[in-house]
Order: structure tokens, then sequence, then C-alpha cells
DNA sequence: GTTAGCACTCACTCGTGTTGAGTGCTAATC
DNA sequence: GATTAGCACTCAACACGAGTGAGTGCTAAC
């Protein structure tokens, strides 16, 4: 059966009649609302013929048609109209970026809240992280007598640190030869080729009180592996409860439980291969079995050259596609221009915190 | 009217039977569970004058009894059994402190999770922070040609960094001056004696290029007011799917976003005045409007003399009071002596972590 | 003071009837 | 041949009412 151009007016005006108001779209209220100037009984035939073809579903006899994944996928790629971003959008993106305190994680984490506003929808992404991951840099601060800061620095500006308290005192020559040790062997090695044999390595190296540096060693070694780590993040979450899809404490259980495990986030985020244009997973698409009725639209978004992370957004299979891709565009579109632009090289990133005792 | 000591047996078993079935309790359970070898009808009769003093509540004419919030406390204050923590619960308490990636943060955060699972409720806390909160140490290190990493220790041990990248090149002997004005004007000082007020006095001690380190020193601003925020954190929280008196969205709904603000958090980890023992929150007691039908249960732990943390519980009213407050006994008094053997000295606190692009 | 007995209350469950939005099919109309 | 009006049919949702059972309070007997 062909899908000729009436047929796709019928279908576009159910999914989005669909999309607003969550209940079964039926006949009459597509005969009566499109401009197609049809009467309910014609609707129905090209409706039969809708959920033949697989892009309608009825969800029981009597009730009216539901989209399918396929529709929706259909929908998403072919018949779509883009969504024009309001100026008040766009505002509250832009404030969310010029974010005074000025540290990237932060700024991210800003923008995903604005998004999750904006888009009433939970917001998943991970910070950005470095393509590269090879260590350009090693550098141990003593802090005070006895407690000592490792810094990592890799070649697209990542830095690591992890602070460390002794049970003895080291002087400021062993310090530095472990400082000179560390970075002949290191530097210039990605993540990966950093593994237990180069820690063992340097210890040999250091000779004799080799084993004094071992738990500083051990560190080393623990903030080189996290150097390319994504770092996945969940803003808004609560933002489900606005769905009449999650009306039932199982329904909520299930997504929670879904989305609290790293794991299926890593999942998700790692769909994401090209880092150029947005994704849509819909459906059976989503790499979690729990998340299969939802769909997911993901984005890329570009610090600098080397830094890259991604962003999206999960809900209902019935959600604003039109919108959320078009945010989420003009959000990876802005993202490098605007943050180069407001911040210039005096780009501060991420803080990080110690308490020790 | 008098509280003989009928009158409490028969409120014990009241309580311990509703905590258990979350059903309201009659008279006749009453009478066939206890050992008080009475008809239903006495039982009735008590329970009645018991209502009458406020601890038992009808909630309708025909059910039974559930416990009052004046109930509860009652019950807390003088009646509850004490709670045996079994070899089990010791063990993975015990594990997640032996945790091997020694960082005080994780420790504190694997803690809460066992708590969680221990308890089957989400779990609340604090992360240690210094009681003074005296800057000991400001360090400023480069850490490439253009970022320079800002290190603050104050007298406890706590010890913040922030990182940023410049627009300009700042030579060694630029920073080592900055370095030392820092620490001239600010060692010494508490949070709250360093505002923007002293940062200009630096700026004006550096001179003519005194603007040139304005970021710098806007940046140690913010490092210095964050030493001793408190960082709070909530674990498992979807425990609270596991209790009838949240199978309901809107409950849900409501719990969720109240927990979902910091603020509230605050507040309610803020009640925690006296630092030495279990505190426990019931009904209006909590800070908090929308969390008033639960319970709240805090205890303080100590890390060093100088540094200390609050962890706890919420849940419904009807909780197992007796064996949480065990379970944070224990935890509060283990927590110094065993993290003291188990790391020593070698306390190695939290990771920092930085991009930069 | 305690208890047995009884009338009463009220949430809850389950079956039934009604409603209304929707369908598919057929026959008439354009 | 495409469109539409009409009609019988389906089925979730809602409201109503009877029945059930766990509970109560009260009273009179023990």
């Amino acid at each position: 059966m062909a899908l000729d151009d009436r047929k796709k007016k019928i279908l576009q005006a159910v999914i989005e009649d669909y999309i607003n108001t969550a209940e079964p779209v039926g006949s009459r209220s597509i005969s009566k609302r499109s401009e197609l100037n049809l009467s309910a009984a014609t609707i129905r035939n090209e409706m039969g013929d809708l959920e033949e073809m697989g892009l309608l579903v009825q969800p029981h006899t009597s009730a009216g048609r539901v989209p399918s994944a396929q529709g929706y996928r259909l929908y998403v790629n072919d018949m779509m109209m883009k969504y024009e971003i309001t100026a008040n959008e766009m505002e509250s993106m832009r404030l969310a970026m010029q974010n005074k305190i000025n540290e990237l994680d932060k700024i991210i984490c800003d923008i995903a809240s604005a998004f999750a506003k904006l888009t009433n929808l939970p917001v998943i992404g991970a910070l950005p992280t470095a393509e590269s991951g090879v260590v350009s840099n090693i550098k141990l601060v003593k802090c005070d007598e006895m407690t000592i800061m490792v810094i990592i620095s890799d070649r697209s500006g990542i830095i690591k640190n992890k602070v460390l308290r002794l049970d003895y005192s080291i002087s400021d020559e062993e310090l530095l030869r472990l400082n000179n040790i560390l970075n002949e062997n290191l530097t210039g090695l990605t993540k990966n080729e950093i593994g237990f044999g180069n820690i063992m390595e340097v210890q040999n190296a250091l000779g004799g009180n080799g084993d004094v540096f071992h738990s500083v060693l051990e560190l080393v070694h623990s903030a080189v592996s996290e150097i390319d780590t994504k770092q996945i993040f969940v803003e808004g979450l609560s933002n489900i409860f606005r769905f009449p899809e999650y009306s039932d404490v199982d329904k909520i259980k299930v997504i929670f439980n879904a989305l609290e495990n790293k794991e299926n986030l890593g999942k998700i985020v790692g769909t994401m291969q090209n880092l150029n244009s947005v994704k849509v997973l819909i459906g059976d698409e989503i790499p979690v079995e729990e998340l299969k009725e939802n769909s997911v639209i993901l984005a890329p978004y570009r610090v600098s050259s080397t830094l890259t992370g991604i962003i999206g957004i999960i809900g209902p299979a019935r959600m604003d596609y039109s919108k959320v891709i078009s945010i989420l565009e003009y959000f990876s579109g802005q993202m490098s221009t605007e943050l180069a632009h407001n911040f210039g090289k005096e780009l501060l990133i991420t803080e990080g915190e110690e308490n020790n005792g």
C-alpha cells in the first residue's frame, strides 16, 4: 500500500494530536481539526490503512489510534515541521551559558537544568571529555608537611587532581625526584597505555625506597585512569511526574531505577557515535530494556577542538520532537561559539574539593 | 489519666505491629498477639483511653488505631527495645568503611549507601566539614603556561582547589609574589572574615598590575567561601518506593520534590546542633512542611578532632526506630576509631577533577 | 475490673448497568 | 471509484448498590 500525501497528512495530524493530548486520537477529531475536509468515515478508512502499514496502533478495539514507534520514526525523519525557538527560549539558554561563575562543569549542568525547564523533560548527558587522553604533565605539590596533591594534565587541557595525606614527611628533593621520574615515564602516554606495569617501572626507577612512594603511585594511577572517564549526569528527573504515561507508581519506579543506574546511562550516551548531529532513539532503539517505551534525543557539544560532550533528553515516545530537536540543535551549534565568545581563553573549568583529616 | 504499665504495653504492641504491617491495628490482634492475656474488649477500652491521651489515632470510626507523632515520640523516648546489630550488618558497615580507594568523601557515600541497604530507607547527610575554617595556606601552582591552580588549605586539613585558564602568560616571579601577598593577607582568617574587602586589599597591595590578577583573586575568593560549605548528599532515594505510604504518585512527587531541594536538606541537617548524640525528628519536628508526615533520624560522625559530618535517614513516621537508631549509633561510635585504624594517618581524602579547554 | 455480646460504622470489593467515544461495515450519494 | 451517512457493535470508564469483614462503642453479666 502506498503512503500517499493524504495518508501522510492524516498520520501527521494523529501524531501531533497525540503529542498534545496523550489520548488515543479518533477519526472524528481529525476530521474536524484538520484542513483536509474529509468526513470521519473517510479518515477512518485511511487510519485503518495506516494501522495495516504499522504506523498506527489501536490500544483496544473501540479506542482511537496511537502512533507506533515506526510512526514516530517516519514523522521524525520526513514529516516534522521545524520548530522555531522563541526569543524567550534563546534568552534562557544564553543566560545559562553566561554563568558568571565560569566553571565549565557547572555551566553544563546549568544548561542541562535550563533544558529540563524548557522541555519539561529529564535531561541526561556526559560532561566534556577529551578525545586524546594523552598525559602531558604530572605535578606533585606539597600542601603541607605530610600532604601532597597530584595534578595531572592531559594534552587537551583536562586537569585531574587528588590529595594524599602521608604518614611520613617527604622532602622537597624526594618530591622533585619523584616528579621527574613520573614525567619521564608517563608523559606522552595515553590513559590506556598507562597500567600497573608503568607504575611498577617508576617504582623500580626510584630504587630502594620505592616502597615508600607506593601510595603516591597508586594515586597517580587512579588519577590517570580517570582522566577520560565519562562523567554522566541527570537533571530534572522529576519532570517525568508531568506525564500521564507515568501516573502509575510502578512505571515511575521502573524509570527511576533504570536512570539511577549509571551503566544504563552510559549505554544510552554511548550510542552517540557520530559527534556531529542530533540523534533520535525511539522505542526499541534505546539500548536499555526498561526504557524501550521512551524516546531519547541526544546532541553533541564541543567546548574546544578536542573537548566534547553529549547532552540529551529522555521522555515518553510521545514527545515534542520538533521542539526538543530544535533546542538541542541550537545548543549544539551555539555552544562552542558562545562559550568561546563569553570566556575567551579565560575559560575556567571545574572546581575540585578535598577534605583531609 | 495515668499511663500505667498496661497501657504502655498496649501502646508498644500497637506501635510495633503498625511498624511491621502499615495497617491500622485492631484490638483483637493485640489481644491475640500480646502476652497480656486480655480480651479484645478490654484492649478496646484501653485503646480508647490511649486515643484520648493523644497517643493513638483512628483513621476512621471503624478502623483500628495508628500511632500519633506523640505516640511515636513516647515510644522512642521511653519504651523502645534496643536493637542488637547483627554480625552481618556490622560486616557490611565494616566493608564499606574499609574501602580500598581510601577517599573520605567516597567512603562516606559508600557507608551511606550501605546504610540505605541495611535500613531500606533513603539516607541523607553532610560530608565532613571543619569547625574552624581558618585558612592556613594558599598556594598558586602553574599547571602549564597559561593555567594555574589555586590550592587553599584550612587549619583542620580541608583542601579546596580551583583551576583557572588565563588569557595571558604569568611569570614565575609574578606568581610567587601573588602567592606571598595572598598568604600575608589571608592566612589565619576564617571564611567569614574574608570578604571582597580583603581581596581588594590584595589587589591594591599588588600595585599597578593588580587588575591583571583580578580573575585569580575572584577565584581565590570563591574557593575560600566554599571551604566550610556543607556538601549535602542523598543516597538510596528509590527506597521510598518500598513503602505502602508512598504507593501514590502524588505523594512520591511531593517527597521527591522536597528532597531534590538542597535548601530543605540543609534545614533538616541544620537541626543537628549537639554533635554528640543521635537525634530523632518526628512529624512536626521536621522543619520542612512537605515532609511533616515522615521521621528523620540523624547522627553525627567525627573523622578527626576537627572534622565532623552528619548522616541520617528519612522515611515514613512508621519506621523501625530501634534498628535505625542502633545502626546510626554504631556508625557514629565506630567511625573515628575504625577510620583511624584502617587508614592511620595515610588518610587520603577527596578527589577533585578539572576539565579545561 | 473484666469480658461476652450485640448493634453499628465504614472502607473495600465486586457485579451490574449506563454512558460515550470510538470503530467497521454497508449502502447510498457524488 | 471515491466519499459519506447511517447503523450496529465494542469496550473502557464511571457510578451505583449490595455484600463483606474488620473494626468500634456500649451495655449488661460475670
